[in-house]
DNA sequence: CAAAGATAATGACATATATCAATATATCGG
DNA sequence: CCGATATATTGATATATGTCATTATCTTTG
């Protein structure tokens, strides 16, 4: 599908590719059709900052986008690679309007925005869409919980090997994959510096268990790697 | 207030010191009020176990209550320790109905049970209490943030720091406080071993920035920590 | 009160991981 | 196509943190 007949569509062509506007009837559809916002990024363009103002809740369609927190001594860390159809909005929404986590195209991208009353109204007028919405923050939250116990508990082989199985089975769902994350990104998803993921990499590659070369990976022992993931 | 007009009083009695159904008219609040049955629990008793299935929302109404997840290697990551009023549910509620931390008193505890059923359809039929519930989930995932970067991202005197702060500001509200937590539990709040805990704890104190006494800590120079919990 | 068990504290040591410096490789603008 | 710049890789070294063993202290209970 190309930009002009998402264009022409709207809304609607999301919700034949997402789960997540499912449950709108297509006058709730019309209203946020209406005041959507297209806008296009280029890959390494920042969507939004950490610590500004959370004033819309924003879908993207193309493209791939990692949600990022800026810790101390400018280190990054990513909570999650959303693809599309997707929409991104953190838990400032109903606290502070605030952003508490970074946002940025890693392909080029094209998001839509949508400002927060119109979101809110939905939420309150539509239960199903309420739950639903319930549903997603859930399911993050839960994901969340597995990304505390890999950050915390496992050892640096244990966390690549969650990052790898991650990018295969939840962004790509290819397993040879090319990705666009550098291996800063890498490095950044699992809590370590840049040097190390690079040799745990290489490690992996050393045992046969992956294939490496340059951003083009292949898994190819799952259950090694299985295996190195659960045993920390 | 003793268990005696706690038990007169149900639902109302909550009500006046809790923000959490602050939203809920008298009809509501006697909905659950027939529904709750009320259970109390020793200090160091099981409330509810990561894996089994969430069947019912829980209120706090008297003590305290450790949540955390059971990672590997029987390491535990201590997510919140709760006091009253405050609920207690994870986000298994909206997902797959299943417990992904569990929940542990840490004091002589009391909590009511009701069922999810009777929640979710306040959830469904009060918009303002779904919003507030809304406004809760994001505030844990905010703080959810935090613990990420306090976890990741600093060394052990800016994470026992970060529990100290938690404890004093979250938890107690005092300064000189006197905790029912063990040093393993501290331990496990800030990610590290017992014994390294311990050591971070003993410095402090060499420092004169706590003073520490079996449990009863002291924050003597609270700027000194907080300087430590931003240098990491 | 004493014995037993749990929890806390300390020291010596092993090791996982970060840092720093040097080199190699890829990428991009002219 | 080439130099410039960013990214990736590797090795040597420093350091933060965990593990293990030992002793001390507190808590429980008969």
């Amino acid at each position: 599908m190309n930009q002009y007949t998402q264009y022409i569509k709207g809304c609607n062509a999301c919700k034949d590719k997402a789960d997540i506007f499912s449950c709108l009837c297509q006058t709730e559809l019309d209203q946020i059709d209406e005041k959507r916002i297209e806008v296009h990024f280029k890959a390494g363009e920042l969507i939004f900052k950490q610590g500004t103002p959370n004033m819309h809740f924003l879908c993207l369609t193309q493209g791939k986008v990692k949600t990022y927190i800026e810790g101390y001594n400018d280190k990054n860390l990513i909570l999650s690679i959303v693809k599309p159809v997707e929409y991104i909005l953190g838990p400032g929404i109903y606290a502070d309007q605030m952003h508490h986590f970074s946002a940025m195209a890693i392909e080029d991208s094209v998001a839509c925005l949508v400002d927060l009353v119109t979101f809110k109204s939905l939420i309150r007028n539509n239960p199903d869409f309420a739950e639903d919405f319930l549903k997603k923050v859930s399911l993050q939250s839960i994901y969340n919980y597995e990304l505390f116990i890999s950050l915390t508990q496992k050892q640096m082989p244990g966390r690549i090997a969650d990052v790898l199985l991650y990018l295969k089975d939840k962004v790509y769902d290819t397993n040879p994959f090319r990705t666009s994350l550098s291996r800063q990104d890498l490095a950044d998803m699992s809590g370590m510096s840049k040097e190390s993921a690079i040799r745990i990499l290489r490690e992996f590659k050393d045992e046969g268990i992956i294939q490496v070369n340059g951003n083009d990976f292949e898994i190819l022992n799952v259950d090694h790697l299985n295996k190195i993931s659960q045993t920390g």
